[in-house]
DNA sequence: GCTCAGGGCATTTTT
DNA sequence: TGCCCTGAGC
């Protein structure tokens, strides 16, 4: 058998072996950090301990996934398989499902997602008739996840002069009280969502010290990956857990944290030792990841930062070559440039498309690299965005498979009561939703007792229709107490008409759709398998349980094994490229000052750990570009380079940072056009836009019913036929045509794109006219 | 209850 | 630009 200890330096070998008592691991950027973790968990295996007497907490279920698989192949399946090593959020959620009777809730709790908790949350402000213009639920959902993090319940939150005054600051002083009824309807609902896992955990280990103990003594080791990332709620539950034996294990970078926004506090690691005066540390300092060019790059950077824990991070692989800063006027020269670089380097330097990674701060940036990669036929994978779990068909779904583990869940019991349309519109529900709410009950309660109470008198008909939505959930759920997850999901899906409806839209989109639903229905297939051979549970109670904590890293397809990677620079943490792209570099786009009076060190500093993060993802070569100017809102901005760039080095730079300050005069054509478009033809007015290079007609756009566009063949209307004055000419790229334009000068052309409107129909599709020059 | 046009808004997000 | 929400009108 291979020996581990051989494939590891000093420092490794030093924080592998000594497991007993608590310590620090700084693990810098590409310093393998979790060939140490796994390392130190299989040394432990090999010694005797009970693999079930480890906890190794991770953030993603890939890390956990990823290290399980690297300490079985060094101590064999049938150990790694009993670990307690998971995310945060899984882990807390099956000690929560385990202890439930002394949470109050049932065992088969749902799991609220954002979206989830951002409809409730706006549920409850317009019940509480608070100004929606004030009142954003995405605002108040925020300070709720941030009140939760920090371990605060309403009742504390009531009491908090603090927080109150900030609040009245930001003229939302009822958030005190949303949250307060927020966190009732979600215990009427049978709900937590993600931030419950960790406070409720916390007040169960609180107010049942035998619990506590007893997870106390059955974790003899307790390990933490990216510390730097925890927040106070999961903090307190480490140190918690690991009080009774004192065998913690926290690894992490203070370099890389980068999730404050989410709550995470770098103090955590900072402190560290204030809360284990006996700890040992452990620096890990070579870099086996870039060229020595890279590392000092980033060294560069990240030594600006006053608060960090000293460490000398340094490679020993080759020189390597210089960065290269490439600097476009436009937005779209900077995906040629982009786009360019990639297929005469692929090419010259036998890279693969996976080779090469392009990082931007937002998720709206990727939107230029996808058309000059389209472009030039080079394949790349989005990472980011809507996710698969979130999307409208994946989401109706798993909301009846919920509503069948769970007929409390009034957030998916709303979302599918009348999808496919049954005839149960706003007015019946809401009608229903306050009956539950007088009663005290779900909304589900109310429906099955209709029969002998129907207090708020519905009508013959509309009761005819309740009694057939229940009386199918019911048949549901009797199913799901008989049959495995997946024969129940099938026929949940069948029966619901949600498949056949999808199978029916023959439009590209709807394809996808019907796709989406196929393939988690075989996601559910897999589970029911590997279950049963595994003498697994697998009925679709338990496959919810899995369900609500995966994300779209967790279900990666082969096909997108060989392409180029886009996505935001916080995604990329963890991961590695031999290229990597770190893209619109605009000051107002990869802000560093532009955040209020508090914390504005703070951020600074952050947003440069981040900059550290995306530089440190390279092996070979680092490409710092930005355009001079971007559409940004369909506004031009004229920007100046990230003053982070600045920052690196010259010597590690192929040229001077350029230091342009809104120095050139943009060239600028108008074009005040005096129509735009709709169905019944040209109306309205241009909007005169302002441009260089390009102009932006206008947004109005000509929404076309029943069409699509596909290839190079418009499906159903042809807009030239429908929209007077427009005529297609010959195709651009991708999604537009270039068409010729009535009453627009015969230099300028218009692009049509289309997209889909996201209604419940799917049949409208828009095509935004757009001139170019 | 559905459709459509118009207005308003806009980081990052491992769970 | 793009997207999501809302209210008017059918």
């Amino acid at each position: 058998m291979f020996d581990y200890l051989e494939d590891l330096n000093a420092a490794q070998k030093e924080a592998v072996i000594r497991t007993e008592g608590p310590s620090l691991v700084i693990a810098g950027a590409g310093s393998g950090k979790t060939r140490v973790l796994t390392y130190r968990i299989a040394h432990l295996l090999k010694q005797g301990i009970r693999p079930s007497s480890i906890l190794a907490l991770t953030f993603t279920n890939k890390a956990a996934r990823e290290m399980k698989d690297r300490i079985a192949t060094v101590v064999g399946e049938n150990l790694a398989r009993y670990l307690w090593m998971g995310t945060f959020h899984s882990i807390f959620a099956r000690i929560l499902r385990a202890e439930h009777e002394a949470t109050g809730y049932l065992s088969n709790y749902t799991i609220y997602d954002a979206t989830d908790s951002k409809n409730l949350v706006k549920t409850i402000i317009k019940e509480f008739k608070f100004d929606d213009k004030i009142y954003k639920p995405g605002v108040v959902a925020s300070r709720i996840s941030m009140a939760k993090n920090n371990l605060i319940t309403p009742r504390a939150y009531a009491e908090n002069t603090e927080i109150r005054t900030y609040d009245r600051n930001i003229r939302m002083p009822g958030i005190s009280d949303i949250y307060n009824e927020y966190s009732k309807r979600c215990f009427l609902s049978g709900a937590m969502d993600f931030d419950d896992l960790l406070l409720k955990t916390n007040i169960l280990f609180n107010s049942h010290p035998e619990i506590l103990k007893n997870y106390q003594n059955r974790f003899d080791y307790v390990l933490v990956d990216e510390y730097q990332d925890t927040n106070y709620a999961q903090y307190r539950i480490i140190k918690m857990l690991a009080a009774e034996h004192n065998n913690i294990c926290v690894v992490g970078d203070d370099a890389q944290s980068i999730y404050s926004f989410r709550g995470a506090r770098i103090e955590n690691i900072f402190n560290f030792r204030n809360d284990y005066p006996e700890l040992k540390i452990f620096k890990l300092e070579q870099n086996y990841r870039s060229t020595r060019t890279i590392v000092n790059a980033a060294n560069s950077i990240i030594g600006k930062n006053k608060r960090q824990i000293s460490k000398k991070v340094f490679s020993e692989k080759e020189e390597g070559t210089r960065i290269k800063v490439m600097q476009a006027l436009t937005d779209n020269e900077e995906g040629f440039l982009v786009a360019n670089e990639i297929s005469e380097t692929l090419l010259r330097n036998h890279y693969k498309y996976s080779d090469y990674a392009v990082l931007y701060r937002t998720n709206a940036q990727s939107r230029i690299f996808e058309e000059s990669l389209r472009k030039r036929n080079i394949p790349y994978k989005i990472y980011g965005g809507l996710s698969f779990y979130q999307r409208k068909e994946v989401k109706d779904l798993l909301s009846y498979f919920r509503l069948v583990v769970n007929p409390s869940d009034n957030e998916a019991l709303k979302r599918i009561i009348n999808y496919p349309a049954r005839g149960i519109g706003a007015t019946t529900l809401s009608k229903l939703e306050q009956a539950a709410l007088g009663k005290g009950t779900s909304i589900w309660g109310i429906i099955t007792t209709l029969g002998e109470n129907n207090t708020p008198g519905f009508n013959k008909g509309t009761l005819a229709k309740i009694g057939a939505f229940s009386g199918l959930m019911k048949e549901f759920r009797k199913i799901a107490t008989e049959a495995d997850a997946f024969e129940t999901g099938k026929t949940i899906a069948e029966k619901t008409g949600v498949l056949k409806d999808l199978y029916n839209d023959k439009s590209p989109e709807g394809l996808s759709r019907y796709q989406n639903l196929q393939e988690l229905l075989n996601a559910i297939q897999e589970f029911t398998v590997s279950g049963e051979e595994e003498g697994r549970p697998n009925s679709l109670t338990d496959y919810m349980a899995e369900v609500s904590l995966l994300t779209d890293m967790d279900n990666e397809k082969p096909e997108d094994r060989n392409k180029v990677s886009l996505m935001t620079a916080h995604m990329a943490k963890g991961l590695e490229f031999k290229n990597v792209f770190i893209a619109g570099l605009e000051e107002n786009l990869f802000p560093s000052n532009q955040s209020g009076e508090k914390g504005k060190i703070e951020e600074t500093e952050e947003e440069r750990r981040l900059f550290y993060v995306a530089v440190t993802r390279a092996m070979e070569n680092v490409y710092l570009s930005f355009a001079l100017q971007r559409y940004k809102w369909g506004k031009l901005d004229f920007c100046t380079p990230s003053r982070f760039i600045d920052e690196v080095d010259e010597a590690y730079l192929d040229m001077p940072a350029p230091k342009i300050k809104n120095s050139f005069e943009p060239e600028i054509r108008q074009f005040a056009g005096e129509a735009s478009f709709n169905r019944s033809g040209i109306k309205g007015k241009l909007r005169p836009m302002a441009a260089s290079g390009q102009n932006i007609l206008n947004r109005k756009l000509v929404r076309l019913k029943e069409s699509s566009y596909s290839g190079s063949e418009f499906k159903g209307d042809d807009p030239s036929k429908i929209v007077p004055g427009v005529t297609v000419e010959h195709q651009r790229f991708g999604m537009g045509k270039v068409l010729n334009v009535e009453g627009v000068p015969p230099n300028l052309k218009a692009t049509v794109f289309f997209q889909n409107a996201g209604q419940k129909q799917l049949l409208l599709k828009f095509a935004r006219l757009r001139i170019i020059s």
